[in-house]
DNA sequence: ATGTTCATATTCACCAATAAGCATTTTATG
DNA sequence: CATAAAATGCTTATTGGTGAATATGAACAT
Protein backbone atom coordinates (compact mmCIF):
# COMPACT_ATOMS: atom_id res chain seq x y z
CA UNK A 1 0.00 0.00 0.00
CA UNK A 2 1.29 3.70 -0.71
CA UNK A 3 1.27 5.98 1.37
CA UNK A 4 2.73 9.21 2.66
CA UNK A 5 4.19 12.36 1.26
CA UNK A 6 7.76 13.33 0.01
CA UNK A 7 9.36 16.11 -1.81
CA UNK A 8 12.73 16.12 -4.03
CA UNK A 9 13.83 17.98 -6.74
CA UNK A 10 14.20 17.84 -10.62
CA UNK A 11 18.02 17.52 -11.63
CA UNK A 12 19.10 19.24 -14.90
CA UNK A 13 18.32 16.80 -17.08
CA UNK A 14 14.41 16.17 -15.38
CA UNK A 15 15.44 12.77 -13.38
CA UNK A 16 13.38 12.89 -10.16
CA UNK A 17 14.74 10.68 -6.73
CA UNK A 18 11.79 8.58 -6.40
CA UNK A 19 11.77 8.29 -1.84
CA UNK A 20 13.31 5.18 -1.16
CA UNK A 21 9.89 3.70 1.29
CA UNK A 22 7.92 3.46 -2.13
CA UNK A 23 10.62 1.58 -4.21
CA UNK A 24 9.46 -1.43 -2.96
CA UNK A 25 6.31 -1.00 -3.84
CA UNK A 26 6.62 0.65 -7.17
CA UNK A 27 8.79 -1.99 -8.59
CA UNK A 28 11.93 -0.95 -10.37
CA UNK A 29 10.23 -0.61 -13.36
CA UNK A 30 6.87 1.33 -13.80
CA UNK A 31 4.52 3.11 -15.30
CA UNK A 32 4.04 6.89 -15.32
CA UNK A 33 1.02 8.71 -17.27
CA UNK A 34 -1.10 12.06 -17.35
CA UNK A 35 -3.06 12.04 -14.34
CA UNK A 36 -6.28 13.94 -13.11
CA UNK A 37 -6.59 16.97 -11.30
CA UNK A 38 -3.05 18.42 -12.65
CA UNK A 39 -0.84 15.52 -11.85
CA UNK A 40 0.87 12.67 -13.27
CA UNK A 41 0.26 9.15 -11.83
CA UNK A 42 2.74 6.32 -11.23
CA UNK A 43 1.53 2.17 -11.22
CA UNK A 44 3.42 -0.64 -10.76
CA UNK A 45 3.05 -2.39 -13.29
CA UNK A 46 0.44 -5.08 -11.68
CA UNK A 47 -1.88 -2.07 -11.03
CA UNK A 48 -0.99 -0.69 -14.42
CA UNK A 49 -2.08 -3.89 -16.02
CA UNK A 50 -5.37 -3.52 -13.81
CA UNK A 51 -6.17 -0.05 -15.05
CA UNK A 52 -5.58 -1.39 -18.45
CA UNK A 53 -8.05 -4.38 -18.30
CA UNK A 54 -10.28 -1.31 -16.91
CA UNK A 55 -10.10 0.80 -19.73
CA UNK A 56 -10.36 -1.83 -22.04
CA UNK A 57 -13.75 -2.58 -20.79
CA UNK A 58 -14.90 0.48 -21.83
CA UNK A 59 -17.67 1.20 -24.31
CA UNK A 60 -15.89 2.38 -28.09
CA UNK A 61 -19.17 3.92 -28.97
CA UNK A 62 -19.11 6.09 -26.22
CA UNK A 63 -17.15 9.16 -26.74
CA UNK A 64 -16.66 10.01 -23.35
CA UNK A 65 -14.78 6.57 -22.84
CA UNK A 66 -13.03 7.02 -25.74
CA UNK A 67 -11.52 10.40 -24.62
CA UNK A 68 -10.67 8.49 -21.57
CA UNK A 69 -8.93 5.80 -22.90
CA UNK A 70 -6.69 7.94 -25.17
CA UNK A 71 -5.96 10.16 -22.39
CA UNK A 72 -4.32 7.87 -20.35
CA UNK A 73 -3.02 5.45 -22.76
CA UNK A 74 -1.14 8.01 -24.97
CA UNK A 75 0.26 9.78 -21.75
CA UNK A 76 1.93 6.78 -20.45
CA UNK A 77 5.61 5.67 -20.55
CA UNK A 78 7.74 3.14 -19.00
CA UNK A 79 10.12 4.23 -16.45
CA UNK A 80 13.07 3.18 -15.00
CA UNK A 81 14.78 3.44 -11.67
CA UNK A 82 18.38 3.47 -11.66
CA UNK A 83 21.16 2.39 -9.60
CA UNK A 84 20.99 5.40 -7.53
CA UNK A 85 17.11 5.48 -7.39
CA UNK A 86 16.56 8.04 -10.03
CA UNK A 87 14.49 8.30 -12.96
CA UNK A 88 13.37 10.35 -16.04
CA UNK A 89 10.18 11.93 -16.30
CA UNK A 90 9.66 12.56 -20.20
CA UNK A 91 9.34 16.47 -21.51
CA UNK A 92 6.00 16.16 -22.19
CA UNK A 93 4.48 14.74 -19.00
CA UNK A 94 7.13 17.71 -16.83
CA UNK A 95 4.90 20.30 -18.91
CA UNK A 96 1.65 18.58 -18.47
CA UNK A 97 2.35 18.76 -15.50
CA UNK A 98 3.96 22.30 -14.85
CA UNK A 99 6.97 20.90 -13.27
CA UNK A 100 10.11 23.16 -12.88
CA UNK A 101 12.15 21.88 -9.96
CA UNK A 102 10.10 21.22 -6.87
CA UNK A 103 7.98 18.16 -6.93
CA UNK A 104 5.39 16.48 -3.79
CA UNK A 105 5.36 12.69 -4.69
CA UNK A 106 2.23 11.24 -2.87
CA UNK A 107 1.18 7.66 -2.36
CA UNK A 108 -2.36 7.11 -2.99
CA UNK A 109 -2.74 3.34 -1.72
CA UNK A 110 -2.95 1.60 -5.65
CA UNK A 111 -0.41 4.50 -7.45
CA UNK A 112 1.58 7.57 -7.01
CA UNK A 113 1.18 10.67 -7.47
CA UNK A 114 3.57 13.77 -9.14
CA UNK A 115 2.87 17.25 -8.35
CA UNK A 116 4.24 20.54 -8.86
CA UNK A 117 5.03 22.28 -5.20
CA UNK A 118 3.18 24.51 -6.58
CA UNK A 119 0.00 22.99 -7.40
CA UNK A 120 -0.02 20.94 -4.63
CA UNK A 121 0.39 23.65 -1.92
CA UNK A 122 -2.60 25.30 -3.98
CA UNK A 123 -4.49 21.84 -4.25
CA UNK A 124 -4.35 22.00 -0.52
CA UNK A 125 -5.06 25.76 0.35
CA UNK A 126 -8.52 25.57 -1.46
CA UNK A 127 -11.33 24.03 -0.30
CA UNK A 128 -11.21 21.02 -1.77
CA UNK A 129 -10.80 19.53 1.98
CA UNK A 130 -12.91 21.61 4.56
CA UNK A 131 -12.59 20.35 8.25
CA UNK A 132 -16.45 19.67 8.09
CA UNK A 133 -16.60 17.65 4.40
CA UNK A 134 -13.80 15.40 5.82
CA UNK A 135 -16.43 14.96 8.69
CA UNK A 136 -18.85 14.01 7.00
CA UNK A 137 -16.89 11.62 4.92
CA UNK A 138 -15.26 9.78 7.81
CA UNK A 139 -18.19 8.97 9.32
CA UNK A 140 -20.33 7.78 6.21
CA UNK A 141 -16.92 5.52 6.34
CA UNK A 142 -17.77 4.81 10.08
CA UNK A 143 -14.44 5.89 11.34
CA UNK B 1 -8.97 0.92 24.61
CA UNK B 2 -7.13 4.19 24.73
CA UNK B 3 -7.83 6.53 27.33
CA UNK B 4 -6.04 9.40 29.01
CA UNK B 5 -3.83 12.57 28.72
CA UNK B 6 0.11 12.81 28.89
CA UNK B 7 2.43 15.64 27.48
CA UNK B 8 5.95 14.92 26.15
CA UNK B 9 8.07 17.35 24.08
CA UNK B 10 9.99 16.29 21.13
CA UNK B 11 13.86 15.99 20.84
CA UNK B 12 15.73 17.64 18.32
CA UNK B 13 14.80 14.85 15.60
CA UNK B 14 11.36 15.29 15.66
CA UNK B 15 10.79 12.14 17.70
CA UNK B 16 7.81 11.62 20.67
CA UNK B 17 8.14 9.34 23.50
CA UNK B 18 4.96 7.16 23.09
CA UNK B 19 3.30 7.38 26.97
CA UNK B 20 3.79 3.84 28.58
CA UNK B 21 0.77 3.13 29.04
CA UNK B 22 -0.64 3.46 25.10
CA UNK B 23 2.22 1.24 24.18
CA UNK B 24 0.22 -2.05 24.44
CA UNK B 25 -2.85 -1.03 23.06
CA UNK B 26 -1.33 0.72 20.17
CA UNK B 27 1.13 -2.07 19.25
CA UNK B 28 4.84 -1.62 18.36
CA UNK B 29 4.19 -0.84 14.60
CA UNK B 30 1.20 1.93 13.96
CA UNK B 31 -0.20 4.29 11.27
CA UNK B 32 -0.44 7.96 12.10
CA UNK B 33 -2.09 10.25 9.53
CA UNK B 34 -3.35 14.03 9.28
CA UNK B 35 -6.45 14.47 12.00
CA UNK B 36 -8.99 17.03 12.21
CA UNK B 37 -8.86 20.06 14.16
CA UNK B 38 -5.38 20.47 13.57
CA UNK B 39 -4.20 17.06 15.46
CA UNK B 40 -2.53 13.67 14.45
CA UNK B 41 -4.18 10.58 14.58
CA UNK B 42 -2.65 7.78 15.39
CA UNK B 43 -4.37 4.07 14.78
CA UNK B 44 -3.25 0.42 15.60
CA UNK B 45 -2.47 -1.65 12.65
CA UNK B 46 -5.80 -3.57 12.85
CA UNK B 47 -7.79 -0.45 12.82
CA UNK B 48 -6.24 1.19 9.87
CA UNK B 49 -6.63 -1.86 7.92
CA UNK B 50 -10.50 -1.83 8.28
CA UNK B 51 -9.96 1.92 7.39
CA UNK B 52 -7.52 1.19 4.08
CA UNK B 53 -10.09 -1.47 2.97
CA UNK B 54 -12.90 1.53 2.68
CA UNK B 55 -10.52 3.97 0.91
CA UNK B 56 -10.06 1.45 -1.92
CA UNK B 57 -13.55 0.86 -2.53
CA UNK B 58 -13.80 4.68 -3.62
CA UNK B 59 -14.21 5.74 -7.39
CA UNK B 60 -11.14 6.78 -9.13
CA UNK B 61 -13.64 9.04 -11.54
CA UNK B 62 -15.15 10.88 -8.50
CA UNK B 63 -13.41 14.05 -7.28
CA UNK B 64 -14.70 14.26 -3.87
CA UNK B 65 -13.57 10.39 -3.24
CA UNK B 66 -9.84 11.48 -4.92
CA UNK B 67 -9.68 14.37 -2.21
CA UNK B 68 -10.94 12.27 0.76
CA UNK B 69 -8.28 9.41 0.08
CA UNK B 70 -5.49 12.06 -0.70
CA UNK B 71 -5.66 13.62 2.15
CA UNK B 72 -5.61 10.43 4.35
CA UNK B 73 -3.18 8.36 2.44
CA UNK B 74 -0.82 11.13 1.77
CA UNK B 75 -1.42 11.72 5.25
CA UNK B 76 -0.50 8.90 6.73
CA UNK B 77 2.99 7.11 7.92
CA UNK B 78 3.83 4.06 8.96
CA UNK B 79 5.71 4.14 12.67
CA UNK B 80 7.90 2.29 14.42
CA UNK B 81 8.26 2.62 18.44
CA UNK B 82 11.77 1.98 19.04
CA UNK B 83 13.41 0.11 22.30
CA UNK B 84 13.44 3.41 24.04
CA UNK B 85 9.76 4.20 23.25
CA UNK B 86 10.30 6.84 21.07
CA UNK B 87 8.95 7.43 17.73
CA UNK B 88 9.41 9.52 14.62
CA UNK B 89 7.10 12.03 13.43
CA UNK B 90 7.68 13.08 9.98
CA UNK B 91 8.11 16.71 9.21
CA UNK B 92 5.02 17.00 6.97
CA UNK B 93 2.60 15.81 10.39
CA UNK B 94 4.54 17.70 12.37
CA UNK B 95 3.65 21.25 10.56
CA UNK B 96 0.40 20.63 9.83
CA UNK B 97 -0.40 20.19 13.58
CA UNK B 98 2.13 23.25 14.29
CA UNK B 99 4.41 21.06 16.63
CA UNK B 100 7.27 22.49 17.95
CA UNK B 101 8.28 21.34 21.25
CA UNK B 102 5.15 20.36 23.54
CA UNK B 103 3.14 17.65 22.61
CA UNK B 104 -0.74 16.70 24.40
CA UNK B 105 -1.16 13.19 24.07
CA UNK B 106 -4.67 11.40 24.04
CA UNK B 107 -6.39 7.93 23.57
CA UNK B 108 -9.81 8.72 22.59
CA UNK B 109 -11.17 5.18 22.03
CA UNK B 110 -9.99 3.41 19.37
CA UNK B 111 -7.74 6.04 18.07
CA UNK B 112 -4.95 8.24 19.66
CA UNK B 113 -4.72 11.54 19.09
CA UNK B 114 -1.35 14.51 19.10
CA UNK B 115 -1.62 17.56 19.61
CA UNK B 116 0.52 20.85 20.13
CA UNK B 117 0.11 21.91 23.75
CA UNK B 118 -0.70 25.46 21.96
CA UNK B 119 -3.43 24.28 19.60
CA UNK B 120 -4.69 21.90 22.92
CA UNK B 121 -5.01 24.54 25.18
CA UNK B 122 -6.54 26.85 22.76
CA UNK B 123 -8.87 23.86 22.00
CA UNK B 124 -10.10 23.38 25.44
CA UNK B 125 -10.36 27.53 26.30
CA UNK B 126 -12.86 27.97 23.75
CA UNK B 127 -16.32 28.04 24.50
CA UNK B 128 -16.32 24.65 22.27
CA UNK B 129 -16.03 23.11 25.26
CA UNK B 130 -17.91 24.08 28.03
CA UNK B 131 -18.49 21.60 30.65
CA UNK B 132 -22.54 22.47 30.36
CA UNK B 133 -22.38 22.06 26.55
CA UNK B 134 -20.92 18.63 26.67
CA UNK B 135 -23.76 17.43 29.13
CA UNK B 136 -26.24 18.84 26.69
CA UNK B 137 -24.94 17.29 23.85
CA UNK B 138 -25.11 13.91 25.65
CA UNK B 139 -28.40 14.36 26.50
CA UNK B 140 -29.16 14.79 22.91
CA UNK B 141 -27.10 11.64 21.79
CA UNK B 142 -29.12 9.34 24.98
CA UNK B 143 -26.14 9.00 27.49
C1' DA C 1 13.75 9.33 54.84
C1' DT C 2 16.53 6.27 51.56
C1' DG C 3 17.33 3.34 47.94
C1' DT C 4 15.49 1.05 43.79
C1' DT C 5 13.20 0.83 39.65
C1' DC C 6 10.92 2.50 35.69
C1' DA C 7 9.61 6.21 32.45
C1' DT C 8 11.05 10.10 30.18
C1' DA C 9 14.44 13.71 28.42
C1' DT C 10 18.66 14.95 26.21
C1' DT C 11 22.79 14.52 23.76
C1' DC C 12 26.09 12.45 20.73
C1' DA C 13 27.88 9.66 17.06
C1' DC C 14 27.04 6.98 13.12
C1' DC C 15 24.87 5.65 8.77
C1' DA C 16 21.69 5.90 4.80
C1' DA C 17 19.24 8.83 1.64
C1' DT C 18 19.43 12.69 -1.12
C1' DA C 19 21.15 16.91 -3.90
C1' DA C 20 24.22 18.58 -6.99
C1' DG C 21 27.84 18.87 -10.07
C1' DC C 22 30.56 16.82 -13.42
C1' DA C 23 32.11 13.02 -16.64
C1' DT C 24 31.14 9.58 -19.89
C1' DT C 25 28.35 7.11 -23.19
C1' DT C 26 24.71 6.83 -26.47
C1' DT C 27 21.65 8.61 -29.86
C1' DA C 28 20.10 11.74 -33.34
C1' DT C 29 21.15 14.73 -37.10
C1' DG C 30 23.28 17.25 -40.74
C1' DC D 1 31.59 10.73 -40.03
C1' DA D 2 31.43 14.97 -37.00
C1' DT D 3 28.88 17.27 -33.83
C1' DA D 4 25.38 18.39 -30.61
C1' DA D 5 22.01 16.86 -27.56
C1' DA D 6 20.27 13.64 -24.57
C1' DA D 7 20.76 9.97 -21.50
C1' DT D 8 23.29 7.63 -18.12
C1' DG D 9 26.74 7.09 -14.61
C1' DC D 10 29.99 8.55 -10.93
C1' DT D 11 31.58 11.36 -6.94
C1' DT D 12 31.07 14.35 -3.22
C1' DA D 13 28.84 17.03 0.45
C1' DT D 14 24.95 17.50 3.21
C1' DT D 15 20.90 16.33 5.60
C1' DG D 16 18.11 13.76 8.40
C1' DG D 17 17.02 9.35 10.59
C1' DT D 18 18.59 5.78 13.92
C1' DG D 19 20.64 3.76 17.92
C1' DA D 20 23.38 4.07 22.14
C1' DA D 21 24.59 6.29 26.38
C1' DT D 22 23.59 9.06 29.99
C1' DA D 23 20.88 12.21 32.92
C1' DT D 24 16.72 13.44 35.25
C1' DG D 25 12.78 12.67 37.80
C1' DA D 26 8.73 10.34 39.63
C1' DA D 27 6.72 6.24 41.97
C1' DC D 28 7.19 2.75 45.08
C1' DA D 29 9.01 -0.40 48.72
C1' DT D 30 11.59 -0.89 52.72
Amino acid sequence: MLIGEYEHSLDVKGRLIMPAKLRESIGENFIITKGLDGCLFGFSKIEWERFEEKLKSLPLTNKNARDFVRFFLSGAVECEIDKQGRFLIASNLREYASMEKEVVIIGVGTRIEFWSKDKWLKYNSDENMSANEIAENMTMLGI
